[in-house]
Formats: structure tokens, C-alpha cells, sequence
DNA sequence: GTCTAAATGGAATATAAATTCCATTCGCAA
DNA sequence: TTGCGAATGGAATTTATATTCCATTTAGAC
């Protein structure tokens, strides 16, 4: 059995500390139990920071990570880091590997959607605000009428708060662009607008929730950045991180905000009656 | 009121974000995209590690630093390193998190809807044929034109579709009931037809697809169940089982078979010229 | 008590990262 | 098109950080 080999997961490193807990010197114990109590700040402290904290010196925290099994104090801090990314992966890295493969077969297709969903959906419980999303439950709710603006990509979700209202008897407009009817005219205070867009912007929907804040209404917006121009003007953010596959972007996290959105202020009317 | 300000927040960095946003260079905008939509990384990473996921050069993420009010890189990363435990919750206080808002708050349906959303993509895989979808892929890409079929819960699908095929210039027709228009008349032999129909089924997409069947289109369906009437009348069927919370479905799995589709098609289509 | 091996502290060095600088390119107005 | 200021890329420089080295101290064995 490989005494030293360096672990590589920060689950390891936990466990191979407390095999060595018992033996270690005064100082490297220490380290030890500094780094149990508090394993986040490894991965974004300093040695000098970490020794210090830790009550020893640097040259101890060095010898405290080769005693572990790792070369230095940097490998040790790189394992701690990617494993903190792997709960949160880079996307970007994600979706080059997904190019390199899958795309032959549909099934395989299928496979890494579904994957890109899940994790799209993992995301939504980090992205969305609580207070938020509860204050446009609560803004919804005792609203006159609740206006639809999303195009494009965004109009499966309009769309579907459109069909989602309707069965639940709450009075919504879903403007769809169609006969070139100028959605504003009818945007009054005492309304809702729920404005979906993604980057890159559309156009028309940042104009429409521009036009209804400067009426009086309140704005809902769906979107995905804080840079988005939706929360710039003012609306109440419901922020949802979508990964794209290609030129493509998932919608299943969008479409679950959607849900909820509709099924609470349902529920929110319905008790108010 | 004093413009630069150093922020000493994440969510202060994230709010000068969105007011900057607009007013950003090209490389500096993608910076601020990046952190944007990926501001876990800040914390554990490097200049260089950053400025290359963002596509830019390090001296161009330096001048983005600087322009949100801090002396460089390093005062930045101070700020997303000190409150990074606090901000990145895992899965166990996120719960935590649950329990405080209690069961009824909008955040505890969101958890459920996630929930149900993940196991939905994971039935997926399990329900969906593979060699129905190749099967689908393979008409899809040989055909003239196609027509998108889907009413009320599915009408998000189908639209979908529609933008997704569209920006590929994939000709495709989505009907939408709209003016009372004959759908059936459009559709002639060489096209085929994407019917999505979940129980209970909507009468007019039956009578589409059968019509269009009758008429020697090919006709793919997207629904939930092998006793489908679309599937009775000989349709390839994509079978999608979505659970549903309450009186909701979710929409999830049934959105990322459209997004497979769109996309195998789109490229078997571009393969083929 | 003395010797020895291990452990420690602190300074010196090596390495890696942040930051600045400047030549070149780009976008726009005249 | 030409000229101008802003924006950009890349290399040079500075600064911070990790790592090593060695003199000194400590603890245990005889």
C-alpha cells in the first residue's frame, strides 16, 4: 500500500489527516487542526495567512503539507480549489469536452442534455434570490394584470405563463409581436410586466419593461446576469443561468422558475378571495 | 455621490456590474460577463486563468478591475475571498436555508420543482427510444418542410421549435390555431409534422396528425404514453414521462427532447448540402 | 548532565503572479 | 480617405508568495 500517495479530493486530505492526527509534532498537529476546523479557507488564503491563523510558522505549514503527501503547499491549495469547482464546474471547459465527443449519435446528444439540464437546474437554487423571487409572488399576486413579453428564445416560457395563467383564472396578456400592435398602450400602474430575455438582449423586450417602469407598473424580470439590461432598469431579478450547447441554451431551469412563479401567485389569489 | 467607490461586496460588485455594463468596451464587457455569470471563480483563481475563460488578455481584465473602482485584480479578489464560504453555500444549508423560509414560501415549491425536474431528465433517458429518435432525426433532415403541432401545455414546445429551426433556416411552419386558419391544408407529402400532445390530449393535434398521416406526411410525436392517440395512428413516438407537482407539469424533459432534436436535425440537415 | 535526532523559527531564495507600459490596432468623425 | 482618441495585446517589470536552507532549540535516551 502506497503510503504517500497525494490525495486528491478534499475528502482524502480530511482522511488522511485523521489517520496522522495522532503522530504529527506539536506544530504540524496544529496545522492539522486548523485545516479540519476550517478546510473553505484553503482554498483562498495564503501559506502565510493560513500559518498564521494556525498559531506556527510558514516553513511549518510547508512540511505540514509534504507530510500529507503533497509536494507543497500549492498542490495542496490546487486540490482544495478544483474540488471546490467541481461542485460548481466552468462551463466553458464543460462544454468544449461536450464537442469533442457526444454530438454523433442523437442519443449521445440526448445524454449531455440532459446532463446540462440537471446542472442548469442545480444552479437555479443558488442563482434565484429567495427574497426575490417571494417579492414578485407577492407584487403578482395583487396586480390588475400580468403582461408577457419575451421573444425568441424567451417565448416558451412567456408562452407557457400564458397557458399557465389562463387554467388558473389569472388575467395575463401575452404579447407576442403579432400585428404589430403596440404592446405599451395597454400597460397601465397597477400592472405587471413579466419580462423574459436572455443575452443577447432582445431589443423590444428592454424597451416594453422601459416603457411599463416609466408607466407605473411593476417589472418581473427573467433573466440571466446581473449585467442584463432588464436589471438596470430597475425590475425585480429572477436570475437563472441557463448552459448552452452549441449556439443553443437550455431552457429547462427558466421554464421551472416560470412554474413556480405561476403556481404561487395561483395559489397567492386563489387565498386572497 | 462618489463614482468610484471601491465595492466591498459581492453583491456590490455585481450591482456596479449592471450599471457598467452598458458603458463597456467590447474585451472589458466580456469580463464582466464572465464574472457575471461565473463569480465562484473570482475567488480561486488567477488573473491569467480568469482572463483566458473570459477570452481576453490579463492586462484587459486588469483595466476591468480597475474600472469597477478597485486598484487591480488583487483588491477584487480580497473582497469575493473574504465572503466566499458565506456565499456559496452547499447543498446542506441550502436546506437549512429551506426550512427557514418554510414549506409554503415560493423558494420551498422552486426546491421541489428542481426536484422533479432532475428526475424528469432522468427518466428520460430510460423513455426515449434511441432508435425512435434516430428514426425521427433521419425524416426530419430529408424533409421539405415541417410543421409544429402542439396546443396549450405544449405550445411552449412546439415554439420552441420553431425559434430553434429557424435560426438553423430549417423552413418549418408553427401553428398556432391563430385566425382560424386550416392547418391541415398546408401540409402536403414530403413534409412531415412534430405533433407534442401530453394526456389529456388536445383534440385538434390528433385530428392534425391524422390528417397529416392520411395526406403521406411523416408524423413524429412527442407525448407522454405508448396508449397516446398519436402514437395509435402511427406516428414515431418520442416518449417523454414528465412528472408533475400539484395540477403542473413539469416541461423540463419534453423541452430538452425538442432541443436534441432541433439541433441533430439541424446538423444532419447542414451534412447533407 | 550530555549526546543525539527531531523539531522549530526565521531569513534567504526561487517562483509565480499581478501590474504597468508602450507599440499597434481599431472604430469613428471630419 | 485621413486623422484622432480610445481600446487592445503582449512583453517587461514589480510585487507577492511559496519554498528551501540552516542555525537554534527542544525532548528523549543513556
Amino acid at each position: 500500500m502506497p503510503e504517500d500517495l497525494t490525495p486528491t479530493s478534499i475528502e482524502a486530505v480530511l482522511e488522511r489527516l485523521s489517520e496522522k492526527a495522532e503522530t504529527l509534532p506539536r506544530r504540524l498537529k496544529q496545522c492539522a487542526d486548523y485545516v479540519a476546523a476550517n478546510p473553505d479557507r484553503v482554498a483562498v488564503s495564503t501559506v502565510a495567512e493560513l500559518s498564521q491563523a494556525a498559531g506556527v510558522q510558514p516553513s511549518a505549514f510547508m512540511r505540514f503539507c509534504q507530510e500529507l503527501g503533497f509536494s507543497g503547499f500549492s498542490q495542496m491549495q490546487k486540490v482544495f480549489r478544483s474540488d471546490h469547482a467541481s461542485r460548481w464546474p466552468d462551463y466553458r471547459t464543460r462544454l468544449a469536452a461536450l464537442h469533442e465527443h457526444g454530438t454523433e449519435s442523437p442519443f449521445a446528444l440526448l445524454a449531455e442534455f440532459v446532463e446540462v439540464g440537471r446542472m442548469s437546474l442545480e444552479n437555479l437554487m443558488t442563482s434565484v434570490d429567495p427574497a426575490a423571487l417571494e417579492e414578485a409572488v407577492t407584487r403578482l399576486a395583487a396586480v390588475r394584470t400580468i403582461h408577457l413579453v419575451g421573444f425568441r428564445r424567451a417565448f416558451p416560457v412567456t408562452s407557457y405563463f400564458s397557458y399557465a395563467f389562463a387554467k388558473m383564472q389569472v388575467p395575463a396578456i401575452l404579447h407576442s409581436g403579432l400585428g404589430g400592435m403596440d404592446a405599451c398602450d395597454t400597460i397601465r400602474p397597477g400592472d405587471a410586466v413579466i419580462a423574459v430575455s436572455f443575452a443577447p438582449y432582445t431589443e423590444r423586450t428592454i424597451e416594453i419593461a422601459g416603457e411599463a417602469k416609466a408607466r407605473g407598473a411593476d417589472v418581473i424580470a427573467i433573466t440571466d446576469l446581473v449585467t442584463s439590461p432588464l436589471v438596470r432598469l430597475g425590475a425585480i431579478p429572477l436570475l437563472v443561468t441557463e448552459l448552452d450547447v452549441g449556439a443553443f441554451r437550455a431552457l429547462s431551469a427558466s421554464l421551472s422558475v416560470a412554474i413556480v412563479l405561476a403556481v404561487a401567485v395561483g395559489a397567492a389569489r386563489e387565498k386572497e378571495k
